[in-house]
DNA sequence: CAATATATTGACCAAACGGTCAAGTTTTGC
DNA sequence: GCAAAACTTGACCGTTTGGTCAATATATTG
């Protein structure tokens, strides 16, 4: 994941950000593979190669380990349409939005686990401040997109539709990765293959919203 | 869910089948909620209104719950879209078989929930009885999807891709429902609410395979 | 170098869990 | 009406788990 990419040595702290790097790291793989009950302390704790004290040395609860997953997963739904304005061409703008989340359910899949069976069990382990970020983050998107469709730029689709629709198809590359192996013989899609996921889709929902995917 | 809808009083093992009904009723909540690891045989007893033995008296264990919860969720996954035919009109085919998957997400949120964890955790309780009937079922799909292509009836669109396309966005649905109640101000999605996404759903996708939605 | 903060770790504990069992009660089949 | 089968249930048990703690070691700093 993000946390931190090489930790220099003898740096002020640098033992406790390694090895919350170290901690964070093991911990993404175990609750995507066992989900929040089903990770132990015990086994982040032997992937991260530390003692389980020393764990919960640094993560005062293996509900701690699990915020500071979440929150450090949340980083990686930042994207280039967070900066986009209704000045922007929308065929641009939504290929790359679509584009850039197939390539984090790629590159991530694991993060995109997690974050899917935490909304599926209601998201009761999410803070009320990254809910209300992911609210106003939404609401001016919307705003956005509904500016184009005024302004004649795309058709008249419901906005919010819109984005749950790329949303769905973009993580289900990630979350349901295995169905999609046991369909496709036991192969897992490689580069090419989401390339190719990825064409499809821009050409779908785009043409859906009256737009030509751009070169 | 599905189980057994009404009993009739001093039939044949009719306390088996009433108590069976109960204890998967039950159980499919908890394990939608709580995930498998994260549910509990004394949760779902509860739930059931029966003594945690009285429930290990007809599942043998935890894993049997869950076994004939999963056989249980997966008769739900049948639909129209099982005999269609390379005859059929694919825009019919296809509009009824969205509209019937969307229908089941807001009917059984459970089940998508569920199946959904079992996917993502990497599907390793299902059986390969399970798995091999959905290899075949999709294969067959695919090559109806195929011959229409072949026979000019619809564009020439990646089937599988159209498959997952269509499981994605209708599942988001139910999987995602916490989601998207803490962007729509906390407001679950009624029965309109779901009409109008299934018009766009079909609106959309069949767009994109170049077809038009039929009346 | 001394003293203070930080980090490491094995041993331990209470709680919760899946599952068993034996002793009863009720229902069924003849 | 009675024996056998099916059902019910409280008590119990071994294991696992999250978390604590005290003793020790290692860095940091003035």
């Amino acid at each position: 994941m993000l946390v931190q990419k090489s930790v220099k040595k003898n740096v002020k702290g640098s033992v406790r950000q390694a090895n919350y790097g170290k901690i964070i790291k093991a911990a993404v793989t175990v609750f995507a593979t066992k989900g929040y009950q089903g990770a132990t302390v015990q086994e982040v704790a032997e992937k991260a190669g530390l003692p389980k004290a020393n764990v919960l040395y640094y993560f005062k609860s293996k509900q701690g380990i699990y915020e500071a997953v979440l929150s450090d997963i949340l980083s990686l739904w930042n994207s280039s349409f967070d900066h986009a304005t209704a000045q922007d061409d929308p065929a641009v703008a939504l290929s790359r939005y679509i584009r850039e989340k197939l390539e984090i359910s790629r590159t991530y899949p694991e993060a995109s686990k997690i974050f899917a069976m935490e909304m599926i069990k209601g998201a009761e382990q999410l803070s009320d401040e990254i809910k209300a970020g992911m609210v106003s983050w939404f609401q001016s998107r919307i705003a956005i997109i509904q500016q184009w469709i005024q302004d004649g730029k795309m058709a008249n689709v419901d906005p919010a539709m819109l984005m749950f629709q790329i949303w769905a198809t973009t993580q289900h590359y990630a979350d349901f990765s295995a169905q999609i192996s046991i369909l496709k013989d036991g192969k897992m899609l490689n580069k090419k293959g989401f390339q190719d996921v990825g064409d499809y889709l821009c050409r779908s929902i785009l043409s859906s919203c009256g737009l030509k995917v751009p070169e």
